[in-house]
RNA sequence: GGUCUCGUGGCCGAGCGGUUAGGCACCGGUCUGCAAAACCGUCUACUCCGGUUCGAAUCCGGACGAGACCUCCA
């Protein structure tokens, strides 16, 4: 049961379009994963939980999806000024230990990561430095089509040659003969034959912590070429989607296509999708504004943007209620708002079992539950869904006060779609119980004296109770059915 | 400087030509010994100025403002 409606927006296009993959119920994507010289910091997250987001309602829907994302291990070669830089060389300096061994490091914290923002594995997560070869490859067949040339035993793309059959700036909307003029006075480029031409091997430099073999002499693999050996050899020479942050459009992007046309004549993707940025208090995330912080901080509330920790699972449900394709804007406020609101969706997904079945439905719950996958067909539209689920919070609500009817079957239906969605596809865990099992009997026994003392109307002794508990940070309610707490 | 995107109520954030987005906060109610919690309900909008249209938050033009990319970047 595919979903035959869905429609993505392309940025190749520009606009949304009908999803058509290659083969029938088959998806290849490939996301630009990170690059492993310090650890990924929340705006990196956000990307990759969109892409998890996607990932997970394309399996959702049926498709069989090989998702791929890279791991960087390499240094980025070059900078404006033409300088040798590799990024993840100068941290290990700093560090002072060997570059694979700061990426491993960095590797495992990710891991990590992805564990608790309950990402899925990819179905591969290849790294740059394991594809030395075939990113070598790859340039010679760059080389033997005539789209690229050596020069002092560096290799550069040739974009003016490219353009002669290909598009150069298709992406990204760029003009070969603007470019010039928008891009900024660089100088020491005298190696390049033309500004913007861009590194597909770059000769090691005396600081270069990682130099690899080659037939153009010892030196790294430019920035861009690994996603496209990676992607040809894991996806093939052309699949379905494309992904990354929006920041990656250009060059990086841009130059994949390049390179993939250079040597194969395809553009490598027929979508290619761009999650954009996370703002945190009205700024995009950078550490030069002061509101850098990394994904396990805001858990565990050792970052002094926020005056308490957030569940991982609150986080997640915040990122969620903003579209994939919109920046968005993390402050305490919109934090607060997104626990609260996911401890109220929680709340009405655990009363489903609870609800007590009726001869006949008061509702349409077929109707609702298509609401659900009309918003995510809509180029994966995660807001609506949730606005859509808060109807179907309103109604199970109703259903507990005897307002509105649901028979069994239909009861059965909806928790199973509403489950679904949430767990499966926005991938947001529910009734994961944080009560201690030595407290569980303690409290128990306490709330019974209470109730005891409630029956006697002994309120001094009872709302000692609770306030003793309140001081204790364990806060109670009381409704018809009994007491709970948490 | 060039290219592009965006400006929605107290906050976050959907919608993109006519129909309630949603969450949080506020307010009203139900429940309760009281309170909290929970639930139900209501109210606050579309930066400004023109234009197109029977009708615009939604399309077009302009102004102002914010941001992204052009250089490593999710």
């Amino acid at each position: 049961m595919h979903s035959s409606k869905l429609q993505l927006y392309n940025s190749l296009s520009g606009k949304k379009e009908p999803f058509q993959p290659l083969h029938e119920g088959r998806v290849g994507m490939y996301v630009c994963g990170p690059t492993l010289y310090s650890e990924p910091h929340m705006g990196n997250m956000r990307t990759f939980i969109n892409f998890d987001m996607i990932y997970r309602y394309l399996l959702f829907s049926g498709y069989h999806v090989k998702y791929v994302r890279n791991i960087t291990d390499a240094g980025h070669i070059t900078n404006s000024l033409g300088e040798a830089v590799d990024s993840i060389g100068s941290a290990a300096r700093l560090e002072q230990v060997q570059s694979l061994e700061i990426v491993y490091k960095y590797n495992v914290k990710f891991q990590e990561l992805q564990r608790i923002y309950n990402l899925l594995p990819p179905s591969i997560e290849p790294t740059a430095t394991a594809h030395i070869q075939e990113q070598i490859e790859m340039i010679e067949k760059i080389l033997e089509n005539g789209f690229a040339y050596v020069v002092n035993g560096s290799v550069y793309f040739d974009v003016r040659k490219f353009s002669e059959k290909y598009q150069y700036g298709i992406l990204s909307g760029r003009k070969i003969d603007e470019l010039e003029e928008e891009t900024r006075a660089l100088n020491a480029q005298e190696e390049k034959q033309f500004f913007a031409d861009f590194a597909l091997w770059k000769k090691a430099h005396p600081d270069d912590m990682q130099i690899w073999r080659s037939p153009w002499g010892d030196g790294n693999p430019g920035w861009h070429i690994e996603c496209t050996a990676m992607s040809t050899k894991y996806l093939g020479n052309q699949f379905d989607i494309h992904g990354g942050g929006m920041d990656l459009k250009f060059p990086h992007h841009e130059d994949e296509i390049a390179q993939n046309c250079g040597a194969l004549g395809c553009n490598p993707a027929t979508y290619w999708m761009h999650a954009n940025m996370l703002n945190v208090n009205g700024q995009k995330m950078s550490k030069s504004f002061g509101n850098y912080f990394l994904p396990q901080e805001i858990i565990e509330g050792s970052t002094s943007l926020f005056t308490k920790p957030f569940a991982a699972n609150v986080v997640r449900f915040c990122m969620m209620q903003a579209h994939y394709r919109s920046t968005l804007d993390l402050t305490q406020d919109s934090l607060e708002a997104a626990e609260k609101g996911y401890a109220r969706l929680s709340d009405a997904l655990l009363l489903l079992d609870k609800l007590t079945p009726s001869e006949q439905s008061s509702f349409d719950v077929q109707e609702l539950i298509q609401s659900f996958y009309t918003a995510m067909d809509d180029d994966f539209n995660a807001p609506t869904l949730i606005a859509n689920l808060f109807e179907a919070v309103r109604r199970i609500n109703l259903i507990n006060d005897g307002k509105e009817q649901l028979t069994a079957a239909d009861i059965s239906e909806l928790k199973n779609a509403v489950f679904g969605f949430v767990q499966e596809v926005l991938g947001l865990q529910i009734g994961v119980a944080n009560s201690d099992a030595k407290l569980a009997p303690v409290m128990e026994l306490v709330l019974d004296l209470r109730q005891h003392a409630r029956s006697n109307k002994d309120w001094t002794t009872s709302d000692r109770i609770r306030d003793g508990l309140a001081a204790a940070g364990i806060t109670i309610k009381d409704s018809k059915e009994g007491t709970s707490w948490s």
